[in-house]
DNA sequence: AATTCGTGGCG
DNA sequence: TCGCCAAGAAT
């Protein structure tokens, strides 16, 4: 390891001096009250693990409530039926990561009766797990030895050993995983990487950090040479595009009129207000709605579709009216159920 | 290696 | 309003 010569660059802690101080500070100021924590389950850390990919906490914490209620158990999943499964994500984002926990459940019931394995080469195996959640649910479930990088270690460790350049980099993506194996606890990895994390989320911030408050002050690097506000090194951004979408509007007494999308493309598998390719004059418009996703912007022209037939004309795929007291039995994305609650609410008054 | 996957909150 | 970013994985 080497360290850029900024300043004064402190030693860092040896890896159990630093373990040390981060399982004292969780066990003190670290977060006890998560949902998840209060099972500790595989099943649990499984589900919490798979939402809260690149999703925070505050926004899972009531999904997980309700998911747990609806599927309690691997088993229960397994058996589940997929648009059931797609509701109880839906406004989640990233709906792979359902369908994902779902092929997880029957993978695990049919390959381990419902028991995860407990090392993370074999949890690599399972649908939707990677290198990160493979060692987070070593850790969370089974409080064994095992290296985690999220977005919050790859933070504070590149400021508590003065890192700089592209983190996404396969070379310091490597040098980064070295370091956590290298420091991962054999004993107490739960309380470890669950410090990691919330000294990541609560004091070791993308911005305003406290470094007052923080127990790795002494010899953090990125402290010492001033280098707080500009470590980890920003990345360029590439701006994003803006494209047009254009939709089919019809509720009747019958319900509001759906299409499954593939699945693949964006909000795959779930139901959406049937989309053309096109701009079309052979229907007046209804309404529109912007959206911004991770990685472009839709500009989306909504149609008034009274003729059913003609919008089946203009469709390959199929369609079928939804009842309104169904919607719950499927997944909408979550502009379009703004769009149709906004709708629904006018009708009510 | 670079893209493609959502969504909401916050400064 | 706008960019940033969050317990990443799959391809």
């Amino acid at each position: 390891m080497t360290y850029k010569n900024i300043g004064n660059s402190p030693i860092p802690f040896a890896p159990n001096e630093f373990a040390k101080r981060v399982i004292n500070w969780q066990r003190q100021h670290g977060r006890h009250d998560l949902p998840w924590q209060q099972y500790n389950q595989p099943y649990h850390v499984l589900v919490s693990e798979l939402m809260l990919q690149q999703t925070q906490v505050s926004t899972v914490i009531p999904y997980f409530h309700n998911w747990i209620v609806k599927f309690p158990d691997f088993n229960t999943l397994a058996s589940a039926q997929e648009d059931q499964v797609l509701n109880a994500w839906q406004g989640l984002g990233y709906y792979s990561r359902a369908r994902n926990l779902h092929r997880a459940a029957q993978f695990v019931v049919a390959q381990y009766n419902g028991q995860l394995p407990d090392s993370p080469e074999l949890l690599r195996e399972v649908p939707g797990v990677g290198p990160y959640t493979a060692g987070a649910i070593t850790a969370f479930a089974f409080n064994k030895p095992a290296a985690i990088v999220d977005g919050n270690v790859k933070r504070l460790f590149a400021r508590y050993f003065g890192i700089e350049g592209d983190l996404s980099s396969t070379q310091l993506n490597r040098k980064l995983w070295q370091l956590a194996e290298r420091y991962t606890p054999n004993h107490n990895n739960r309380a470890y990487a669950q410090g990691l994390l919330d000294l990541g989320a609560t004091l070791c911030k993308p911005r305003q950090p406290k470094c007052e408050e923080c127990p790795l002050q002494k010899t953090c690097n990125a402290f010492a040479t001033h280098r707080v506000d500009t470590l980890p090194t920003a990345k360029k951004k590439k701006q994003i595009p803006t494209k047009q979408g254009y939709f089919l509007y019809s509720l009747t007494a019958a319900g509001v009129l759906l299409e499954q999308r593939p699945s693949d493309g964006i909000w795959p598998r779930l139901w959406s207000f049937p989309e053309l390719k096109q701009a079309s004059h052979e229907f007046t418009e209804h309404g529109s709605f912007k959206h911004v996703f991770s990685h472009y912007r839709l500009n989306a022209l909504v149609y008034n579709a009274s003729s059913e037939n003609k919008a089946e004309r203009l469709h390959h795929t199929a369609l079928k009216r939804v009842a309104v007291e169904d919607l719950d039995q499927v997944g909408l994305p979550a502009p379009i159920r703004k769009y149709l609650d906004t709708q629904l609410q006018r009708l009510d008054k």
